[in-house]
DNA sequence: TCCGACACGTGATGC
DNA sequence: TGCATCACGTGTCGG
């Protein structure tokens, strides 16, 4: 609710007090106001030195505080107040988002194998995104590290993952997003999804191929039951 | 880095104009000041004039993303503007330690049967924390949606979690935080720890004794196995 | 009465 | 030169 100012906007007051000297000190100004000061004037002088001190010591604590914001925003070392502030809210309502996102609903692996990538969030302000990557097949042994294997090799920062499994079948939900921000907005996203498609694809492959020759332990009949 | 400000706080320079008038007009105060102006003083207002209504846009546009950022930070609608900022900085902060530790490391099931539970870190200010639980036992159908009732039940966030099987043994690591923030502090963390671990230990206990009579399809030899 | 928080207008400074 | 940003001191209001 703030204050509603309006007074101090319609009235402003004549200044009758100025500011002089070399260090800061009131003295009266050469106001034709006729208020009738006997001697308190040091006392208002006093009081006024205090207000303004105060006032300085309230602008530094806030400046402080935006001081560690532009400290903790990534590069924003001289940006203007009120962008910088666009910018936190912009980290802050990201970050919240990216944070829901993570605990969201659970999947179970169905019989059909699937790669599945789509982009969840993009934002073009500063080119962070949001991808959900999905693999379903039947388990082996090296499965996992194929797909860590994977990961590391696209740079690309697991933010939430799912690994199911059921009867043999694995279901693995990865929510992705770029380590840190980069610019190369909506093109390099392109490319990235193709890639991330393209690793997983690859994995399901192995598997497949894997499959015609070897005899894995514990997988039940193939590919085929009820839907 | 900032303005040094030096000068403008050593030599503050005398008022030579005053505000006056209802509705903000400039005009010129009984100054002693000798400076021949002629005709420009219309000017000299104009400018000032513009430049205060510079000054309150820009004022407007810092409180405009102030007042944003009270409506994202949770009930802080009637705080200072310090202590404001203050609470969006450690807001920022533990929304970007939460990002960081929910993409960590990956786990893989033992032989042993296990229930852990962790606290990884505690934030006494706001009271939030950040719990890792982990379950390691043999695999069994109904062994996710347990553990999924045991979540609701305790009414709890999951940030993460890993579901990792390998050959018929199935290791389940949460990491799970309070969903808003609630102030009972280190007292009622206790409890949830404790809480957590009973509700684990309960499902662990669940497969021991439905595996003594039931058969259970993929499930290889019990419990023993290399180290 | 005093103290803290705000909005305001203003001079200085950099582009 | 003007234009935008900043720190400053001050008036005002509420507790």
């Amino acid at each position: 609710m703030y204050c509603e100012n309006q007074s101090s906007r319609s009235m402003p007051v004549k200044h009758s007090l100025v500011l002089d000297g070399e260090k800061g000190e009131l003295v009266q100004a050469s106001g034709r106001i006729g208020k009738k000061i006997g001697v308190p004037e040091t006392k208002t002088i006093a009081a006024l030195k205090s207000h303004s001190e105060a006032e300085r010591r309230r602008r530094e604590r806030i400046n402080a505080h935006l001081a560690t914001l532009r400290g903790l925003v990534p590069n924003n070392e001289k940006t203007d107040k009120a962008t910088l502030l666009a910018e936190v809210i912009s980290q802050v309502k990201q970050l919240r988002a990216t944070a829901r996102r993570a605990s969201e609903g659970l999947h179970i692996p169905m019989d059909a194998d699937e790669v599945h990538v789509e982009i969840v969030e993009h934002n073009g302000g500063d080119g962070s995104f949001l991808l959900r990557a999905s693999l379903c097949c039947d388990y082996r042994p090296d499965l996992l590290s194929d797909i860590r294997q994977a990961i590391n090799d696209l740079h690309i920062q697991v933010l939430k993952s799912e690994i199911c499994t059921l009867g043999g079948r694995v279901k693995t939900v990865f929510l992705v997003t770029t380590g840190e921000r980069d610019k190369d907005g909506a093109a390099g996203l392109e490319v990235l999804v193709s890639s991330v498609r393209g690793a997983l694809s690859k994995i399901l492959d192995k598997v497949s191929a894997s499959a015609e020759y070897a005899l894995d332990l514990f997988s039940p009949r193939k590919r085929q039951r009820v839907s």
